[in-house]
DNA sequence: ATCATTTTGAGAGAGCTTATCAATTTCAAT
DNA sequence: ATTGAAATTGATAAGCTCTCTCAAAATGAT
């Protein structure tokens, strides 16, 4: 436990350094928490963080999640109705397969989706910056 | 005029018999006016009516667009933070590469990145239902 | 024309996220 | 270690988008 999540939290510091912010005792909280996830919502956050502190405001954990996306360390996605933090701390770029039956996220990283994308952005005079790909369907456990 | 979206409102009223709705002076209202756009929000709809009918409510705006969904004319896509009904009465599936700058949108297909989608779901073990694909950039003018 | 059924409009309400603000905490400078 | 300006927090109000409620109106099968 000792050091865990230390590369993390000196990129939360560095952030914080850079834009004259404070590290409190509910960033390092909630960071430590949030990094044992992979996709996680704020309620579900708030709701597993109020068992050891009770008295930790949502909008804390809305706003510090918020701080952890300009740092680097979050993505927000929009899944169906959700919004997930993307613990995106440990990887780079990647797209999502949502099981519409259990939830399940799996995670994929496809290059030559990738530059199909850029090759259809380039033949409408587009220059992408971002791009979401979700593809909804159920997983082998559900289909049965 | 008299013969413009006459299939469109063919395909409304077989959905409407089939389910024991009715046809009302706005749903044929909405359905003149949702035909001439391409994407665009209920809200936008809302202004843009109430220009001729003032006191069409906002909940009628949205029910109807949600019938147009169920009907299979409309497809609700949430682009960004906003939530677009894509008229989708005279085309078939398409995804989309939306201009940052100035709100453009163009859609495109592409069987090959359908294609690929459709490899990396079996490996994972899933079948897909639906899928989501947005490009984020900029176009050739807001680049300059 | 009748009348059971559906639809509408206005506003209330739900769900999620951000804004407000007084009290508290942080941390750089003594 | 103490001070104090600046940032943060928690509680709650507010904002936004969308759906629900329900009495009044419209529809359409008979
Ligand atoms: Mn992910
Ligand atoms: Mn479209
Ligand atoms: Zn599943
Ligand atoms: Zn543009």
């Amino acid at each position: 436990m000792a050091n865990t999540h230390v590369k993390e939290m000196q990129a939360l510091k560095e952030h914080l350094g850079k834009h004259q912010l404070k590290l409190t005792r509910q960033r390092e909280l909630i960071l430590s928490a949030f990094l044992r996830q992979e996709h996680i919502t704020a309620e579900a956050m708030y709701h597993q963080l109020a068992k050891s502190d009770p008295h930790l405001g949502l909008a804390t954990i809305y706003r510090t999640l918020n701080l952890f996306c300009d740092a680097g360390l979050a993505q927000a996605r929009h899944f169906g109705s959700q919004t997930k933090y993307d613990n995106v701390s440990h990887k780079g770029h990647h797209d999502h397969l949502i099981c519409t039956g259990c939830e399940k996220i799996v995670e994929f990283e496809n290059e030559e989706i990738e530059r199909l994308q850029e090759e259809v952005a380039t033949k409408n005079g587009f220059t992408i910056n971002t791009h979401r790909l979700e593809l909804y369907g159920l997983c082998s456990r559900c289909r049965h």
